[in-house]
This record gives C-alpha cells, structure tokens and sequence, in this order.
DNA sequence: CTATGTGAATTTATTCACAGCA
DNA sequence: TGCTGTGAATAAATTCACATAG
C-alpha cells in the first residue's frame, strides 16, 4: 500500500472485476493472468495490474493472480465481507424483484426485513420474509440493521428515507426515480436504471 | 459546437441533467441558472456550463437556462427524440418491474411488444401488451422494434441476445447478471443493479 | 450587474515501458 | 521466459478566471 490516494474510478472498476473473477471461480479456474482476465472483461491488462497494485501485491509473477484470493482481497476491500444486514421497503414489482434478485446474497447482503404500507401485504412471507408494516422501520436499530433498500413510488421515498435515517441505518440504495435528502454521514446510492439505458441510442447506430 | 471530442463523462452526466430538468420543468419553473441547478444536483455550476458549451450555447447569459429549451436539446443530443420502439423479454418479477417503470415512456422509449417462454404466460396481458412467444421475436425486424429488454434468467440470456440480433436489433439492455456477446455494430449496455450497490459499503461509516 | 461560455491551469486517470521476481 | 508491480509519460477531465453577452 504505497499510494494516498485512490482513484474513484478504480473503486468503480472493482466490483466488475469481482463479478468476473467470482463467474471464473465457480468455472473451477484457480487462477489468471491479467491479459487473459483483460480479454474476458474487455478491459486492459496495465489497468487491472495498477487497479490491484493501489491496495497491494495480489498477484506471482510468471503466474498470475490467485482467483479464490483475489476475490477475497476485493470482498475485504469493499467491505463486503462484514455480512451486512438489509431492510427492504415497499413490496411490489421492483420489491420482489429486488427479493428475488441472487445479487445481494453473492455480494455479502443479507435481506432481514421486508417492510410495505399495504395492509393486504403485511403479515403475508415474500420470499421467505415475513411483511411488517412500515410503523415498525423504528425497531432497526435494535435489530441492527444499518442498509436500507428503498423500493416505493417517489411520492413515498423521502419520508422512508426519514424514517430509515431515524432508524440508524447508515446507508441507503433508493430504487425510487428521486433524490432524497440525509445527513452527510448516511450514504446515499441511487440507482435508476434509466440513467444507464437512456445512454443507448446515443451509442447505437441510427435506425 | 467548437470541439472535437466530447468526453464521456459529459455523456454519463446528461441523462442526470435531463432527469432533474424533467423534474424542475413539471413542477413548472420555467428557466434555471447553473448556479441553481448546480445546487439541486449537487453538482458544480462550471461543470454544467462546461459540459452544456460541448454542444452548443442554449443559456441566456444574465439569466439562465430555459428549462424546456434545454430539456430538448439534451432528449436531441441523446437522440431520444426518435421515438423507438423497444421489445422485452421475460416477464418475471423484473419484467413486470420493467413494464412498470414510467421512465422509459418520459424518456422516449415505447415498450411495443413483450415476449416469454412460458405457455401459461403467452397470450396474456401484460400491462396492455399481449405476451407473445418468444419464437416470434424473428418478427421485429419487420415490426421496425430496434431494442431489445432482456430480462430472463441468466442461462437463457446469451441465447435471447442471438435471436434480438438475427431480428435486427441494434441495440440491448441486459438486466440477467452475465456477460452476452455480439457483433460488434450491436451495443449492448449491461445494466447489474449489483455493480452499483456493491460499492456502497466502502463509502458507509462502519457499523 | 448577472450569468453564460470557454481558453488556460490544474488535477486526476490512463497508458507506457521496464525493472524485478518466479 | 512470462507476468507482476510501479514510477514516469501521456491523456483526459475538472476547475478556474475572466472576457463577453443580455
């Protein structure tokens, strides 16, 4: 660990490396080169040599890069390997996707609560989780839950994210096509995917 | 239109640019400064400015952005403004989510036809569309659909991507967590919710 | 006097090229 | 020899500062 500071743009790379590296691992590959995982990731090699050099020496030279290491190098990295508990809000479409999504499992998040607003929803399992009704977003303290998933109509959003930030949850992923506002020390992500697909035509040939 | 190669990150600002202008402009405010829209994208007023002058001069100095003006430039810049016509493909829990979400209809998207492989689903209604089998996608060419959803379990995706690409589209989002390849004229924007939310724990204050 | 638009300066990130290790 | 790790060189993006327009 020789550097200061590290680029925001590597940390944004890691987590695609790790995708791959965890897609090679259940191949039953044991380890790769930085030219050969450039090639599957269509990246280039000097960039995914100097991502990795920021944080250490993962890797033998002649040889490569240990998979199964690697792969826990960036886990500890990103802090994924605390096993973080997740509280998610609003069970409708986006909602059950979002429970049925395998992601947040491979990555370390553990979805431990489900809350919705929807009487016909509360008490019902989704996914396995039992409904609470939203009044209850105040017990996640106690439960230490500090990762909130926000999946309700924009309407709704800021006030869950009132509730959640109450509720001392120290980050939040809002699914809502919003902004939300939270103290600076809550970390906000938000993810809507239209401002990845509205990107495509202008990539795309005309037609 | 005084430069020669816009960057990509002027890209990738955009669609945010776009989204909070959407916003401002149904909430009725006709004009804004950078200065203003700075604040409420928390952004920087130069950084708009800068990335605005790439493609031409749409403020008025003294006053501002008109917001309707600008909102267009940005939909013609993106070539939004063309109307497509995109098809999706699985109607699970995250195609429903897909249909669903009204920011492909603000951003001039038209979702014309939707697939699945499922007998008990084909021939039904999907939020108005008739659910088609997915042996028919060879039809899109001739139905003039350039875009494809794909949002089937991740085995099937490559596959689906071979049949969007024999039907002539030209462009794929791919919401199955995996990589698809295709002729290089074909983009493809991969959109993994996990490569966003995995980052978050690195930025979270411990706990 | 206010706010845009943009060259120039600064900061940040990418790419190169090669020393050094297995 | 083959591949890593990293300073140095290059390229790109951000930020500044101010001339210019309304």
């Amino acid at each position: 660990m020789r550097y200061h500071k590290i680029p925001d743009e590597t940390i944004r790379r890691l987590p695609v490396y790790l995708r791959g590296l965890v897609f090679l691992s259940e191949q039953g590959q044991p380890s790769i080169s930085s030219r050969d995982l450039a090639d599957y990731l269509k990246f280039n090699p000097w960039q995914i040599r100097k991502d990795f050099s920021y944080f250490g020496s993962f890797g033998t030279p002649g040889v490569g890069y240990n998979i199964k290491k690697l792969i826990k190098q960036i886990n500890r990295i990103l802090k994924l390997d605390a096993g973080r508990k997740a509280a998610l809000v609003g069970v409708g479409n986006l909602g059950s996707a979002i429970l049925g999504y395998s992601g947040f499992k491979t990555y370390g998040f553990n979805i431990a609560a489900v809350f919705d607003s929807d009487p016909k929803k509360v008490g019902k399992k989704a996914n396995a989780i039992t409904v609470e009704d939203i009044s209850r977003i105040q017990s996640l303290k106690k439960r230490n839950i500090s990762l909130g998933i926000i999946a309700v109509p924009h309407n709704a959003a800021q006030q869950i994210a009132n509730a959640l930030v109450k509720a001392g949850v120290k980050g939040i992923l809002n699914f809502s096509p919003c902004y939300i506002t939270v103290p600076t020390k809550v970390k906000v992500i938000g993810i809507d995917i239209a401002m990845d697909f509205v990107r495509l035509p202008y990539y795309m040939p005309a037609g």
